[in-house]
DNA sequence: ATATATTGTTTCTATAAAAGAAACAATATG
DNA sequence: CATATTGTTTCTTTTATAGAAACAATATAT
């Protein structure tokens, strides 16, 4: 027997006076409403009813339960609504982690715009290299720059990002511009290494294995080093954008423009969804997605 | 799945960051506690927690959902503890029914005493010479005076009355006076008719036959009819005792006594006899079981 | 007064659910 | 790298549930 089923029906019967009554009300049969008080009686070691075949009444302990039993199931209605209207309404505390240089150029501005039709969420956004571990981190959402080795969590591509090979101008001046991707072999290409290096550069129809004596972990750094003029490197247009406007880097081998990065986001588990999650990632998808996001340089 | 179980299951979970520790200490298998929260889960529409096979933690929702639930747990065992101790502690108003004679002369004494002992029972008493229904009239308690014919409710024996039969001295004076049970034929037996008159005069090892003119359902009407003249009556000596100490009535064949009269306190039920039903009727019993109550006129 | 309908309970049987053991996949720990 | 432990799933046995029908009791209608 399900006590919150009996304590339904005990208060039924009871508010009904009787047994057919409350059963018919419930939609259920009268031999059930009748085993449902039993229960109830049997559980409690107690009579909660004075019953002939005709009359009912409750007893005095029947009627100090009756008085509690309807704000206790008032209660668990209100919270299993209250829970399920949690899920429904976008809500709380959102925790965001991303590779930095994806943060600091796409996330600062996207959260700020999402809050502001989501006020009832809070964003918490962790900027690290690390792979994150969803459960453990209590992250929510993570986002991943570059195709995904496991398949452990469920990830959603929500954009592709144009990726381009630059250097300084002193590099270049020094060095020689390439001009064919073959003519990286020449080149000190420094690589990324999210966790196992990357030796292998991407282009329209061709992969190339480059060598380079840099690895690092954080694109940014990357960056700041293509600029001081230690390397080539191979990175997203958001990163370089600004510094390629600036002068501050040469963008190289654009007609050989390789396939575009995918961005994941990923979460935790596809049941039951929370709606701060689900929205959020809606929203960085129609934000996202749209190809001219991708086309201009910052 | 009974929602209640469920719920504690949810708690244990949360509470000790863990499903096998939590099956542990409510002594279930593990595969039980998890089938518990995915109940749960399913019912609300909601994840309540982040799960991998190592990691466990509250989403927030399932957050929410454990600040109510344990409030709403320890609601319901207050209720139920008590409502449990309300049938074990004597509390509460006691409807009591009698017939008139007897209430008057045994209940109200019986009544104060019984109180005094129990101070959280309010009695009241319904003096009444109709047959009770104890369930439509809300009666705890109803005692009768002589044989039940009905086998309906649930009835106790806790006493048997002495009866004499008895006359006012002015009747005797102008009628005679019987010597022996046969010669009642001659006088004018007064007859008491609790449903259906009882024309029977039971005696140690007689049962006579009487005739009279006066029919009443009420013992003290035969009685004054008695002092008034108006015939004999066979009464219980608790009735005529002080009447006969006071000279108004003679009592007739004492050494013919009868079989005394049973009394009965009836009541509802016989399982989950509430504690104030109980604890009445154990006290009347030892007050008038003993031989010594009765023997007395008064 | 008799028949009829309705009450709450019990009995019966098919169906559904609960429980735990064992297997399983994943992941800490030694 | 083996072992132990995690949460889940699968499987089977046991138990509970639900309602139809029968039942006993008693209002109500005719």
């Amino acid at each position: 027997m399900d006590k919150v089923t009996s304590m339904k029906v005990f208060s039924a019967v009871a508010r009904n006076g009787s047994f057919s009554d409350a059963a018919r009300k419930l939609n259920i049969s009268k031999a059930m409403a009748s085993k449902h008080v039993q229960y109830l009686e049997q559980h409690l070691g107690v009579r909660l009813f004075n019953r002939t075949t005709r009359k009912l009444n409750l007893t005095d302990v029947g009627l100090a339960y009756f008085e509690k039993v309807d704000a206790i199931l008032a209660e668990i209605e209100e919270t299993e609504l209250a829970v399920s209207q949690l899920n429904s309404e976008p809500r709380g505390r959102l925790k965001i982690m991303a590779q930095p240089s994806f943060g600091a150029f796409h996330l600062s501005r996207a959260l700020s715009s999402y809050m502001a039709r989501y006020p009832d969420v809070q964003t918490q956004l962790e900027l690290s290299n690390r792979i994150p571990d969803l459960v453990e981190d209590g992250i929510d959402v993570a986002f991943h720059v570059g195709e995904l080795d496991d398949s452990m969590v469920v990830a959603r591509k929500i954009a592709s990002a144009r990726r381009v090979v630059c250097a300084s101008p002193d590099y270049l001046a020094e060095r020689g511009r390439p001009e064919k991707p073959e003519e990286l072999t020449d080149h000190n290409c420094m690589i990324y290494s999210p966790r196992t290096p990357l030796y292998e550069w991407e282009f329209m129809d061709q992969v190339i294995r480059v060598t380079g004596d840099i690895q690092c972990n954080d694109g940014d750094a990357l960056r700041i080093a293509a600029i001081q003029g230690c390397g080539l490197a191979q990175l997203p247009t958001y990163m370089v954008g600004l510094d390629i406007q600036a002068g501050r880097l040469n963008a190289l081998l654009e007609e050989y423009e390789p396939a575009r990065l995918p961005v994941y986001a990923m979460y935790n588990h596809r049941k039951y969804l929370s709606a701060k999650i689900k929205t959020f990632i809606d929203y960085m998808y129609e934000l996202y997605q749209p190809e001219a996001y991708w086309n201009q340089w910052t």
